[in-house]
DNA sequence: CCTTGACCTCAAGTTAAGTTGAGGTATTAG
DNA sequence: CTAATACCTCAACTTAACTTGAGGTCAAGG
């Protein structure tokens, strides 16, 4: 069966023209019919979910757009293709909450203390920077600042 | 002692128009020199220091703001006006890291899987949406969507 | 057949959080 | 005193992720 672009903006809970902007982003693809209006394959449907999956995670659509270079091209891709895609997301996942959670821990030492020093307090120390990369990757930056 | 946009900003780590911006945004407050130029008390670093973390939180500069609201107009905060501020913060960064740990739970069953079905997939129907309330209130957004 | 709703393209607008630049004034070190 | 910094304002630009609108075409139901 083929889904128009009203039908999969219904089913994904996103609008028409988001599905637009994808597609010019590159993030999902068509056909046309005969009066050149978009028509779509059944796995549409699991790729829109994926982006909105990703984007819930804080993934960029940059991000996703390089994540989705190593499914295959040539063929629709399987459980097992968006599985390695998912699995290395759960590491940038695990990473970020990992943060999340420092700072959590040092929220309340630090912010009604003296010791926003810059040099020694670990709301400026545990610094990090996520999604740039492809997939999996984390980054951890240190400000080094003064 | 008084301090200067360029010493502020070199202690905090942000650029001077980042100030001016802030400023702008009504997040820091300065006085002025007799030739014009800002001059800010100490607590200003503290200021920055809070908008710096709160930002590492995912919290909004609108809602930095209305947080800011809460604190002493009349007064230099004291740390127990801090305090209170943070402790509304990490109220919601707890409830980030839970959103973000079902995320991760749901993610590998259900990227790969068939189940993406908008209505059952838990990647779909845990929602959430941060940021946009005051101190500590946190929304929670069901889709319900088709 | 014809109307209505779904589509099409392309350009421009929107919000957040800043950054960059132009043109001009203050301050400070030597 | 003067040159080099540091500041000032205001406007415009930047990126991400979309949305809105204008002007025109397609498809489906009665």
């Amino acid at each position: 069966m083929e889904w128009t672009v009203g039908k999969v903006a219904q089913r994904c809970g996103v609008n028409v023209s988001t599905l637009h902007f994808y597609e010019q982003k590159g993030l999902i693809y068509s056909s046309r019919n005969a009066g050149n209006q978009r028509r779509y394959k059944a796995d549409i449907l699991r790729r829109v979910a994926v982006i909105k999956a990703a984007q819930k995670m804080g993934i960029s659509l940059a991000s996703i757009n390089k994540a989705f270079a190593n499914l295959p091209k040539q063929r629709t891709p399987t459980a097992s293709d968006w599985q390695k895609l998912s699995s290395g997301w759960q590491a940038e996942l695990n990473a970020r909450i990992a943060y999340l959670e420092r700072l959590r821990d040092s929220l309340t030492g630090c912010i009604g203390c003296g010791c926003l020093s810059m040099t020694r307090c670990p709301l400026y120390n545990k610094d990090d920077k996520m999604g740039a990369g492809g997939t999996g990757a984390v980054m951890l930056e240190r400000g080094g600042r003064i």
